[in-house]
DNA sequence: TCTGGGGTCCTAGGACCC
DNA sequence: TCTGGGGTCCTAGGACCC
């Protein structure tokens, strides 16, 4: 049987966790800017009962979190990784959950080899508690014939409180438990199916699974009829990943809006200086660095424009000089004036491995005195914090 | 007159996820 | 005033090959 780990209200558990003093208080994570802007990223069940919900932004809000006194803490991935990492090698200690693997910050998946109900509920509770023995962080635990159907379960172990947080559901309760569940509440089935879906006339999880085969394959790509065939029962997943991330990306939303290049360019620099970093932190080379510009969607009151560009490396790199260079190129396609940009992000791609690195004919021997200084800048901004050093124009 | 057919590889963009 | 920041996989279609 499959087990799926969700972490409720992730961020805002972990920022209780490590300041004792928030239990039981409303509080919220935000990423807040210095303008005051942002969204509410995660909030304490404590901060929902007021009205509060994920992705308000903050300045709609402003009267109703003074007013209760509600905590605002800025958002902290650094933190949440490390406490997911914990978890992780928590899990991995004990020996009745197998292949493990974690599958996003918040979320882990693993297989129990039992079949009785009674243990299976056992033994996922004895997970839990480890999990809040060792981190403080609550979780929810769903147990099914696949993962898809696993995460159906947690979503019954967080609605229903007399589950404690744990559901295991089983295949002779699977079609009562699909009944209840709008599709949309299904793990692979976004907006754009939803709608596919509701102009056939299915509406419950039920529906859908017990759709004709043929008649979904019209609509839906081979991701679609996975997730068909695991509320069947039928496990059609594979969650197995390449060790490396396949591109890295830095963005963000400017506090300010732009229309100066040279201030873009600033950021982005800085964007593909950070990329490079954590490209090489994973041993990896990129051969293609792209760019992305938008303006504020928000305002319909101003002209919209978006757009990205790519540079092609002649050859794979984790060199940060060529890849700042190439990323100022990208902008410089992509760049139109006229336009108030709210927006800019760089993305690395085509990532391999260094090792089986293909040097191209006319690699410079300056290439590898690039390479050790590098090693040395990212030594010494691991050693004294990052940007302790950077690369001048 | 009649104007191939079958591949592979790459990329951008769309769908999904948290 | 103020509206996030990452990722993955799949597919269609173009470029290119013989």
């Amino acid at each position: 049987m499959f087990l799926h780990i969700d972490c409720n209200t992730y961020f805002a558990s972990c920022e209780v966790a490590t300041n004792p003093e928030l239990e039981g208080k409303p509080v919220v994570v935000a990423n807040d800017n210095e303008n005051g802007g942002g969204i509410i990223l995660a909030l304490t069940p404590e901060a929902k009962a007021l009205g509060l919900k994920r992705g308000i932004p903050l300045f709609k809000v402003r009267n109703l979190i003074k007013l209760n006194n509600v905590v605002i803490r800025q958002v902290d991935h650094k933190k949440y990784r490390q406490i997911s990492h914990t978890i992780m090698n928590a899990v991995r200690q004990q020996d009745i959950v197998q292949d493990f693997v974690q599958y996003s910050v918040d979320e882990f998946f693993g297989t129990l080899p039992l079949t009785d109900p009674d243990e299976l509920r056992h033994y996922a509770k004895l997970v839990k508690d480890m999990i809040w023995d060792t981190t403080h962080i609550p979780v929810s635990c769903g147990i099914s014939q696949s993962y898809t159907l696993a995460k159906v379960a947690t979503h019954y172990a967080k609605h229903y409180k007399g589950y404690g947080g744990i559901c295991v559901l089983m295949p002779e309760n699977r079609e009562r438990a699909l009944g209840l569940l709008d599709i949309a509440d299904i793990w692979g089935i976004g907006r754009q199916n939803r709608q596919k879906l509701y102009a056939i006339g299915v509406h419950t999880g039920l529906e859908f699974a017990n759709s004709e085969e043929a008649q979904l394959q019209k609509l839906f790509s081979v991701a679609g009829l996975n997730t068909w065939r695991e509320l069947r029962g039928i496990p059609s997943i594979n969650l197995s990943r390449p060790a490396q991330q396949r591109s890295i990306m830095q963005s963000r939303t400017f506090a300010y809006m732009t229309d100066d290049q040279k201030k873009l360019e600033q950021s982005i620099r800085q964007f593909a200086a950070d990329c490079a970093s954590k490209l090489r932190a994973q041993q990896s080379v990129c051969r293609q660095v792209s760019v992305f510009l938008s303006t504020n969607r928000h305002r319909e009151d101003l002209d919209q424009y978006r757009n990205s560009g790519s540079v092609r490396l002649p050859s794979p790199t984790a060199d940060t000089p060529i890849i700042v260079k190439s990323a100022v190129a990208a902008l410089e396609q992509v760049f139109r004036t006229g336009f108030l940009y709210k927006q800019a992000g760089v993305i690395l791609s085509d990532i391999s491995q260094e090792e089986g690195m293909q040097l191209d004919l006319f690699s410079e021997p300056e290439d590898e005195r690039h390479r050790k200084l590098m090693r040395i800048a990212d030594a010494i901004n691991k050693k004294f914090g990052d940007d302790t050093v950077n690369f001048g124009k």
